[in-house]
DNA sequence: ATAATATACTACTAATATCGTAGGAATACT
DNA sequence: AGTATTCCTACGATATTAGTAGTATATTAT
């Protein structure tokens, strides 16, 4: 239960454009510079975060990507569950006929108590607040 | 970020041994059988699970597996350790060059809260409680 | 002793997913 | 026209998963 370098990379990607609200659309080239990300892995990234609806691309020259809506309009459970699918899949949820199984049935309890933990912290936060969190620091620092 | 058939598995095996407190041993065999695992595959589980201290095994004819602790005293956090390893591994978190990114940082915390949520759920819950539900949801049935 | 039962250990394999790399096509700005 | 950028598709190397297989070892029962 690792997270994988698609959803890793491709959160840090969309926080760079939330980061950079305001200021034109930013490149693939310029984002994979500063996060350290391959630039033909990260366009496939790309490509999934609009395909969800999640960043829109501008094409040609002095192009790039912006957010789709307003970075205090996306969850962080938006982008993960692009990037990385549903939180935990367990197929006795949806197939009842695994309830025969007692044990089944209390294990299921907890992995829906746990991928319901998981999704409570993602549904609460917006790109917006962790970006909030950045300039909170930032200030911070300044001050020292 | 979905769970494992050996997480999965895993979990159900350690569930029978607890729901068969006081009756001896139990044989991977039968666990097999009632969960509907490969024997074999269930033959390798139950090994890490014994290398966690999770379970005792008893050998030759009679034998089999019974937990190594009161199931009290099992948490899920340590069969889920065992199995799956770590909740979430950000390599961020150990390195503190990461830190030089500012998206990283907030991405790091993201995570953090993400793991605190998963291990929250895990810590709190005994291999007891659940088999206790089980317990429950029987008796209920047999009222009805 | 011998047979039967059960775990222990090690190696192998097929399928799948991950993490990229590569090349070129399409689009838009200057 | 030329340059910068996204878009699309295919390929490949590596790791992991989910088993299968065979044999060795320990314990009990007869």
């Amino acid at each position: 239960m690792k997270l994988s370098t698609r959803t890793r990379y491709g959160v840090r990607a969309i926080l760079e454009l939330a980061g950079n609200h305001g200021e034109g659309p930013m490149q693939i080239k310029m984002i994979a510079h500063r996060q350290d990300i391959s630039i033909k892995y990260l366009e496939q990234l790309m490509a999934i975060l609009k395909s969800a609806g999640l960043v829109r691309s501008i094409r040609g020259a002095k192009g790039g990507y912006i957010l789709a809506k307003k970075a205090s309009q996306i969850k962080l459970i938006d982008v993960f569950n692009a990037l990385e699918g549903q939180v935990t899949t367990v197929e006795c949820v949806e197939n009842e006929n695994y309830c025969a199984r007692v044990a089944d049935c209390v294990a299921r309890q907890l992995w829906a108590e746990v991928q319901k933990a998981i999704e409570s912290v993602l549904q609460s936060m917006t790109l917006q607040d962790l970006v909030d969190r950045t300039r909170d620091k930032k200030a911070l620092s300044y001050q020292i």
